[in-house]
DNA sequence: ATCTTATGATACTCTATAAATCATAAAGTT
DNA sequence: AACTTTATGATTTATAGAGTATCATAAGAT
């Protein structure tokens, strides 16, 4: 008990429904306030649910934010191989939808502490999402690991601007951004496709 | 009293000294160990200083961190100006060699929390400087200021990835980097120089 | 209808922050 | 060198929040 990652499929109505109160109270908090700011108590106050009874679920405000954004994983690693694929156009656009439709939760994983190192987990899926795809140009003055470090990050950047500017653009243009700043500027420095073998 | 912004220059050895001792007990600490950890009792006693001392000098460590991270704004206040201006390579190069000769306190800068806005002050100062030296492109696909944000932050994660991994390259190479993948990209797609009237 | 268990309320311990006090020592001043 | 000022160290106190334990109850599962 009190572990996030014992996901599997809860029945109980009961369980089912604690967690989702206390996960939109956090989410809804964190718009609000810095995530330090916000105390066990002000959380289970808003959800309405007993102090003690956050323990249960989880073990600190960290883990409840854990279990929050592993679900945000879920989502782009379905994304990420094609983003970093055949069609890299099509699939940026696609996080920027999924962005649009959840925009707290990646709120809240872009305003997470370093430490809890939930960004370098996307960054690490990122990676690992780039280098199937593409291979260091042999006269490359710029390193693969920067290059690819840049490129993950940056994109971040730009999901964490356009949250933070209320979104003012559509998705498809934020896509075209990425590919305008970041990927083809990559591709004509550093990186190029891998032969594909279909 | 307990205000770091009390930055006139202090004659008092004590003060100096205990300033000195909590400061470089800071960035000694943040380089083993997250931030958030730290304790005042760690911060006195690696510092040898007495627990409540602290506080005749500071508020919190979040008030130390803007104290020591303040000096930097002046270091980089004067970068700033020609990084944008018109020998970007130079400068580039020379934010790095400050880097080089100050990691701990650079660290300190860019693992400092979000909420500090530490460094939100330095993508402000960053965009002011870029933009009295380029305007945008009449003709560009991409905003100005998703633009000036991508680039300044770009950077700053240059800095975070070479700190990180313990500065494998040469400043002189890192500059090159944030040139190829960055500034001469940016220039391409979406900002010119402003005619210089000298 | 019965069994099971998640919940709410409460009390308690522990840790860390923050402020206050006072004798001492170390700095600055003449 | 003698004097004055004040920063420091040690200690105490109050407060807030984290995290644990207990128990009667209510709500869901079967």
């Amino acid at each position: 008990m009190a572990n996030s990652s014992t996901s599997l499929p809860h029945t109980d109505l009961r369980i089912r429904r604690t967690r989702r109160l206390l996960t939109q109270a956090l989410v809804d908090m964190t718009a609000e306030r810095p995530l330090e700011t916000i105390t066990i108590r002000m959380l289970t106050d808003r959800a309405q649910v007993g102090y003690a009874t956050f323990y249960r679920h989880y073990a600190s405000i960290e883990d409840l934010l854990r279990g929050i954004v592993d679900d945000l994983y879920i989502n782009l690693a379905e994304l990420l191989p094609s983003l970093a694929g055949a069609q890299p156009e099509r699939a940026a656009t696609l996080v920027f939808h999924q962005v649009r439709e959840h925009p707290g939760h990646y709120r809240l994983l872009l305003h997470a502490d370093r430490s809890l190192g939930l960004l370098d987990k996307v960054v690490e899926m990122g990676t690992q999402a780039l280098l199937a795809a593409y291979e260091a140009r042999p006269d490359s003055r710029v390193p693969l690991d920067v290059t690819v470090d840049h490129c993950i990050r940056s994109f971040l950047n730009l999901i964490a601007w356009w949250l933070s500017h209320d979104m003012p653009y559509a998705p498809e243009r934020m896509g075209q951004i990425f590919l305008d700043l970041v990927l083809h500027p990559m591709e004509a420095m550093a990186l190029r496709p891998r032969i594909s073998l279909d």
